[in-house]
DNA sequence: CGCCGAGTTGAACTGAATCAAGAAACGTGG
DNA sequence: CCACGTTTCTTGATTCAGTTCAACTCGGCG
């Protein structure tokens, strides 16, 4: 069950046996059934989660109502509202379920605990944080230079996840353009 | 000349005087005058910078031969192509000068020493890059959900800055949009 | 003094949003 | 397992925020 948390944390900082032991006395196992939410925005985010299994989002809805997919986290990622989950303070997203999901959850009492009692994990979160930066860099800099239909082409060839696991008003929300324009892209590119 | 350094340190992380005497000796000073390069894109981006004097700021090309600002980096911050910086590839972005600065540089090869002399600081870097990309986050869902004269208000309020302190050609590309709209968009906030 | 880059203003254009209506797919309960 | 209601997706017509192109002004610097 730990075992995909193993291989991402070993990928870039490896740990021990024992190390790894004590790790997992940190996080809690939870089941997610579609539609439930693990994090509600203005309230407090008390978890940061990895995904084992499913498929969760954060998301924020606009003045005028409309939803915008901040991400998405497949198996094998990592999601929270970070801004509330190290400040305490109500978070900015919402987190749901898309696909029933198995996770395991930190608290940010427990995150604190496994710094200290594995020093070095310091060092993975910050490379995955890092990494994790520079991704969403590269979406900052698609949404600005280039158009609707070059981002969908882009989405389709370096993140081919989220096109066919991801209902497709979610897909539009997280390029930043409405469900009609997707579905007219989508009819285009299929002409070429 | 290291008092700027040694406060943005120890606020996330407290370090003692020879931890920080230790921490000095990895960085080189380095002086850059206006429009001077520290990155260029596509080639080896060898430099995390620390900004104790003038501007930074990084951006990229598009297809059509526009400017994208990424990023600015003022006084007390941080600035590099970290995607260049971290794998050694060709860095994506060009760092250049807006105003003269005095710099901090740090190599790869000399943060890494750094991390081994002074571990706790794998937990500064940490909380720095968590913080950028918080902002990021925002700056992102701000693209998404508001409209330009939304952002260029918020800009206003939240990065005076930017707004008093960047050339008004740059601010516009910054909050992706062309300087012809920014100047109409000032023009109207005035009359109201 | 003259030039050049930065900013402004106007007019025409366009990519994507909005509004509206229908078709397809989905899941829930009988 | 089917029927019904609810989302989701598609398609069309219209609108609009922001771009583009072009001309002009201003301020600074060589």
């Amino acid at each position: 069950m730990f075992d995909l948390l193993y291989n991402k944390i070993s990928s870039l900082t490896p740990v021990t046996d024992e190390e790894f032991e004590t790790i997992k006395t940190f996080f809690m196992p939870k089941k997610l059934r579609k539609r439930q939410f693990l994090v509600q925005a203005e309230e407090e985010c008390k978890y940061l989660a990895f995904v084992e299994k499913g498929i969760l989002r954060s998301y924020t809805i606009d003045a005028r109502g409309n939803e915008h997919v901040v991400q998405f986290a497949f198996e094998g990622w990592w999601i929270s509202d970070l801004f509330g989950f190290f400040t305490g303070e109500p978070a900015t997203f919402s987190i749901d379920v898309i696909e029933n999901t198995e996770a395991l959850i930190l608290t940010h009492a427990n995150l604190e605990k496994m710094f200290v009692a594995v020093p070095k994990l310091e060092r993975f979160f910050r490379i995955l944080i890092q990494n994790s930066y520079v991704a969403l860099q590269r979406r900052m800099v698609g949404t600005l230079t280039l158009c609707a239909e070059e981002r969908y082409m882009r989405l389709l060839s370096h993140s081919p996840d989220i096109a066919t696991r991801i209902p497709q008003h979610m897909v539009a929300s997280y390029l930043g353009v409405t469900p009609e324009t997707l579905s007219r892209i989508r009819k285009h590119v299929l002409v070429k």
